[in-house]
DNA sequence: ATGGCTACGATCCGTAGA
């Protein structure tokens, strides 16, 4: 099973974009995150022209996210149980056994903000959340922009991003508390890359100079961790015209 | 030098992202 995520940045600027990945990799799941579309403009028939149906939850201009693949998804559910949230980041599903959660986790905008307490207090309430859905799925996998650079090696310029929101301590701890609960980084299960990351800016030219985060991340479950294959970055959709300032993410399973 | 792009919805600038 080939499972991925994308922040699409605008599923309506990307969707040419997404078909044509779709049509080249083939995968059997991609979880999608700003898709700033409501639910009523949701691309359901071009995605059906490539061969795949989906599963979303919208609001305009911020956030959305969607699950697409080629077969059914089944128990589809949104948000995070006990967590009134008006903001659509969370949207879930099964498929072929393997439960798949799709997450556009806050950005936080700085250090102390009142945002950045909305992203700590949104975590906690998605670690709590994920600790029964591990326990009711041993085959779960979280997929999504979640928005930490968990290590320094995940970041450009450890140096100048030092305290930053993104890979400030208490977002790592965040981070990390969802490691504690038996999920794993599939990304380093394998030998990877030095400086891969998954987001640059789109100024002062950081994808060409590699100016980049990793904060994009496919989390398994122990089950599926021991099934995971590959798990890599594909740096292609960043590099075509007019690109969403994230790339895909894309782990093999079983 | 605290900017620099991009998308969006409102106009031709402000908000937000990361």
């Amino acid at each position: 099973m080939k499972l991925a995520t994308w922040n699409v940045n605008s599923l309506k600027v990307r969707l040419g974009q997404l078909t044509d990945w779709l049509a080249q990799e083939k995968p059997d799941a991609v979880c999608l995150q700003e898709t700033k579309l409501v639910d009523g403009k949701f691309p359901t028939a071009e995605l059906e022209a490539s061969g795949y149906r989906a599963s979303f939850c919208g609001q305009k201009t911020y956030n959305g996210v969607a699950i697409v693949s080629p077969r059914p998804l089944g128990e589809v559910s949104t948000g995070i149980p006990g967590f009134a949230d008006e903001q659509k980041r969370v949207i879930a599903a099964t498929l072929d056994g393997v439960r798949i959660v799709c997450l556009y986790a806050p950005n936080g905008q700085a250090v102390g903000s009142e945002k950045y307490d909305y992203k700590l207090r949104w975590y906690a309430a998605l670690r709590d959340w994920l600790a029964g859905e591990l326990a009711a799925h041993p085959r779960l996998a979280v997929l999504g922009d979640l928005n930490v650079a968990p290590e320094e090696r995940d970041v450009h310029d450890p140096k100048a991003w030092e305290g930053q929101v993104l890979v400030s301590e208490a977002e790592r701890a965040a981070f990390r508390a969802l490691l504690e609960l038996g999920l794993k980084d599939s990304f380093r299960l394998f030998e990877q890359p030095e400086k891969s990351f998954s987001w640059w800016d789109y100024r002062m030219m950081g994808f060409r100079r590699n100016a980049g985060l990793r904060i994009d991340h496919i989390l398994l479950s122990p089950q599926l961790a021991a099934a995971c294959k590959t798990c890599a970055i594909d740096k292609a959709p960043r590099r075509l015209e007019r690109p969403s300032d994230h790339t895909p993410v894309v782990a093999e399973i079983g």
